[in-house]
DNA sequence: ATGGTAGGGGAAGGAT
DNA sequence: ATCCTTCCCCTAC
């Protein structure tokens, strides 16, 4: 038998008494075959096959937690380990005092702190006696331990309740070697089962049959993605859209997964599955580079050989400007674009509003041609939404009356309002809808009076009150959330448009697209089934690389060369290697001084490539926007575009007073914005101009997140990690470049390093597939693109939930933005820690245990557990809908019970 | 304009 | 000079 804890302690005090530290006569034992050797591929499958029994909460067979070890910890006492911690720490001085102190206090605070979350009456606990022994901490971890198992509900067969989690799938997760074989292995079986608990599951229904021919077999390095995990949100919009449909939850690194890039360029990516299912990526083993490789020389030497750096783009298959024409000049007619019964299908994938009408932008087909051609449509009429809650009594001069209030009543009121707000147009009618948010005195379900009216109107105020309404919801509701809810939405996709509703004459060059359409009647719009079974059109993307100049003067960079490559057309599942891809470029440029470089107007004209020389800075933007205009992208791609060199190009065409710099987006404008250019808080404003075309940048949150193996996200990483081969690039000195480039060679030299560049742009975001990414990911969440585009997660998780909880006839809670934020927060100052405190910390997180110092020499149990707030939330059914916090909204300190109603499922948990 | 909280550590600057 | 608080930045989860 080995020693106990007490004899180990005895041990050291003697130790310490003889004057000896515990190390000195520390031995350290040989465990017998405490790891096992394998080589690589072996510890691939082990860890294969342990992820494929792994079954914690997402793949937990319908049965609740199979593996949890409550058995193992409920009866092990834990030994009193530290009942000497004072000898431990520093025992003199006042800071060892100070930190005794601050201990004592730090544990009491978790005693008490924790206590109240698994305390069945939390009001009733009352602070722990304060005893200098961590002794207590001993007994509080055992406690605790054992009212988590006390609340986790008794063993119920839950397969019929809920197919999807019963599906035998099987489930893998990604980026883990493949599963060879499968062999069975015992679970992990209870030493002391209690009654109420289940048997712990030990026989074949356990375990996810292999669901052979779902999948390829492993060889190839094809590793099959996971299914959608059952507890994510985005896997039930997956199912809701369509049943087959298996997409990964929308965390990043999933993304990533689904994006497994290959290092090998010559290989084609694998699709992404625009229709959602499960794609099948390659994985193959990332040859690291090395730091030499992978680090950027930073000192450039006087005389630099770029020949090799700008090899690749020799390789590519570049459309001669001459060649086939694929531009469309001019208009579409009308008849191009429509069915026989006249109405129009019209791809929507960006957005804009204008004066309450929204401004779709998108696809059509031109029949004639059979390609697919820019569209514009707006929508005019589209309703605000409110719902006026009825006062019980009528109210007259902030006091109640024995008047009761009918629905007539509101009617009336509402109708009076609409009056003095001089709103002609508007509907009214009764409904009955649900609350399950935080604002008090909000029925759970009640009759509202629903009021539509347009959105050129203004808005109402949000805190208005009535004589006969306590509230008002929906005041400020965003015309395009109202929109996609109201049609149901879910990001880019096929609309129809009847032809009784479409103008084609009414909107004439309201902007740069092929087609323009005026919409009066939004009823006539609607998405079209999945039975229709269109594909995402393609689109054209345009990746943009620029060089500048300081001018020293103004302390401004300036641009001296644009260059653009062209990919026409490119469907979004087509996955061929980029290098292969047909493409066009152009670029535009303009001399670095008085002249060009004497013959150097031969070379440019010798080249292969489309060289405009141009004379000064405003005729470089210039052509730029009509090279642009005339390839009509869809998308345009670049590296650190954000914040960098879209803002460039507008500061620059701006300040040239560029005729037409409306064309970088799709709307046509009349003059700037009056807010930009001005620093900082011109970021929407920017992103405003571009509506039309999605930006893609590679360097932003979205791009970063794709490219997680990335440390600094720069372009040359990125080619280094993501394309490999002979993708090389290194960063140079622009000094030094524009040093080079003073001859004619040199300047040829220069040119086509951003050439190149606009290569290695493209084919990153071909091949970490971000288009065909956050495209799905904006299926799900029903946002816009190109806000999922510009890497916002928060915003596709608000889509989510204000989608279901629309469909389950909830009033959603008004979104406060802004000034009206920060004025809230003012309202109600709890602490005197001021509002940005009050805003830092909202509410308390997780527990964090101190860590227990000491050397271990036995086994450390390390647990990990997936999703764990999701995992929550759905184990223990926790949502808006579900958990009671009437009482909890006015003591903050109250923490809501778990709800007992386990039948009735809310809505987070079902997502 | 951008998910959350907990917590460590360092810089800065005021208090002792 | 030293201590202490506050703020900021960064990381873990």
């Amino acid at each position: 038998m080995p020693p106990s804890r007490a004899d180990r302690l005895a041990e050291l005090r003697a130790a310490r008494k003889a004057g000896k530290t515990a190390f000195s006569s520390y031995e350290v034992q040989d465990e017998e075959q405490l790891y096992e050797t394998v080589d690589e591929d072996s510890y691939k499958k082990i860890v294969r096959k342990r992820l494929d029994q792994d079954d914690f909460v997402v793949d937990d067979n319908g049965e609740g937690y199979a593996d949890d070890g409550r058995e193992d910890w409920q009866n092990e006492q834990r030994q009193d380990y530290d009942d000497e911690s004072d000898d431990d720490l520093p025992a003199r001085g006042k800071a060892a005092k100070r930190k005794r102190e601050e201990d004592a206090q730090k544990k009491e605070k978790i005693n008490k702190g924790i206590s109240k979350y698994f305390n069945a009456n939390p009001t009733v606990v009352a602070p722990k006696p304060k005893q200098a022994s961590t002794a207590e901490d001993a007994a509080f971890m055992a406690d605790l331990l054992g009212e988590v198992n006390a609340n986790i509900p008794s063993y119920k067969p839950r397969s019929s309740m809920n197919p999807v989690k019963s599906e035998t799938r099987r489930k893998t997760r990604v980026l883990s070697p493949p599963v060879e074989q499968m062999s069975h292995i015992p679970k992990y079986q209870a030493r002391n089962q209690s009654v109420d608990s289940p048997p712990a599951p030990v026989d074949d229904d356990t375990y996810f049959p292999m669901d052979e021919g779902l999948f390829p077999p492993p060889e190839d390095n094809d590793v099959p993605m996971s299914d959608p995990l059952p507890s994510s949100p985005v896997a039930k919009a997956a199912q809701r859209k369509e049943s087959n449909v298996k997409v990964e939850e929308d965390e990043d690194e999933d993304m990533l997964e689904v994006a497994q890039v290959t290092n090998q360029s010559s290989r084609s990516t694998t699709a992404i599955n625009m229709r959602g299912n499960r794609p099948i990526p390659k994985i193959i083993k990332t040859d690291y580079p090395t730091p030499a490789s992978s680090s950027p020389s930073r000192q450039a030497p006087e005389i630099i050989d770029t020949s090799a750096l700008t090899n690749v783009t020799d390789k590519l298959n570049v459309l001669s400007s001459s060649g086939v024409e694929t531009v469309t000049f001019g208009k579409l007619d009308p008849q191009h674009a429509q069915e026989e019964d006249g109405s129009v299908r019209f791809f929507w994938f960006d957005y804009t509003e204008i004066n309450g009408s929204l401004c779709l932008f998108g696809k059509v087909k031109d029949k004639s041609t059979g390609r697919f051609v820019s569209a514009f449509v707006k929508v005019d009429n589209i309703m605000r939404k409110l719902f006026f809650l009825p006062r019980e009594h009528r109210r007259k001069q902030g006091r109640e009356t024995d008047e009761e209030v009918e629905m007539g009543d509101v009617y009336q009121e509402v109708d009076g309002l609409m009056s003095r707000f001089k709103v002609n147009m508007h509907k009214i009618k009764p409904c009955s809808r649900k609350y399950a948010f935080e604002l008090p005195d909000i029925p759970k379900e009640a009759d509202y009076l629903k009021l539509l009216y347009p959105y050129d109107k203004q808005a109402l105020p949000t805190d208005l009150q009535g004589e006969t309404f306590s509230h008002v919801f929906g005041t400020n509701t965003a015309l395009f959330e109202q929109f996609v809810l109201w049609k149901n939405i879910m990001g880019p996709c096929w609309l129809k448009i009847d032809g009784s509703s479409i103008n084609f004459n009414a909107v004439k060059n309201a902007s740069w697209c092929k087609l323009e359409m005026l919409v009066d009647k939004p009823q006539g719009i609607s998405t079209l089934g999945d039975t229709d079974n269109l594909d995402a059109p393609p689109l054209t993307l345009m990746s943009i690389a620029l060089r500048t100049k300081l001018n020293e003067k103004d302390n401004k960079q300036e641009i001296l060369l644009a260059s653009a490559r062209i990919y026409d057309s490119m469907s979004l599942s087509d996955t061929t290697a980029p290098e292969k891809l047909p493409c066009k470029t152009f670029t535009v440029m303009r001399p670095n001084g008085p002249d060009y470089p004497v013959g150097f107007k031969t070379d440019a004209e010798k080249y292969r490539g489309n060289i405009q020389m141009e004379k000064s800075e405003g005729a470089v933007l210039s052509k730029f926007l009509a090279l642009l205009d005339r390839n009509d992208p869809d998308v345009l791609i670049g590296h650190r575009l954000d914040d960098v060199d879209y803002t460039l190009l507008l500061s620059r065409m701006r300040e040239c007073r560029t005729p037409g710099w409306h064309r970088i987006g799709r709307l046509k404008r009349h003059e700037w914005p009056k807010n930009i250019g001005k620093g900082g808080g011109s970021f929407f404003v920017e992103r405003q101009l571009a509506a039309g075309r999605l930006l893609c940048d590679l360097g932003n949150d979205m791009g970063k997140s794709l490219m997680t193996k990335c440390q600094s996200w720069s372009l040359d990483e990125m080619c280094d990690l993501v394309l490999g081969g002979e993708n090389k690039r290194r960063d140079i000195d622009n000094d030094v470049l524009l040093k080079m480039a003073t001859n004619r060679a040199g300047l040829m030299q220069y040119i086509k390093l951003t050439e190149a560049d606009t290569f290695f742009i493209a084919a990153i975001a071909l091949k970490v597939q971000m288009l065909p990414l956050t495209k799905v990911l904006t299926n799900l969440a029903g946002n816009s693109w190109a806000r999922t585009l510009s890497g916002t997660r928060a915003e596709r998780n608000e889509y989510i939930l204000l989608h279901e909880f629309h469909k389950n006839k909830y009033i959603c809670p008004d979104k406060i933005w802004g000034k009206g934020k920060a004025k809230s927060d003012e309202d109600n100052p709890e602490g005197d820690e001021g509002a940005d405190a009050k805003k830092k910390d909202k509410f308390k997180g997780g527990l964090v245990f101190e860590p227990e110092k000491g050397l271990y020499d036995k086994f450390i149990l390390v647990m990990d557990f997936n999703s764990l707030y999701p995992s929550i939330i759905q184990e223990y059914n926790i949502c808006f809908t579900t958990v009671e916090r009437s009482e909890t909204n006015e003591d903050e300190e109250k923490v809501p019970e778990v709800p007992a109603d386990t039948n009735n499922k809310g809505i987070l948990p079902r997502h």
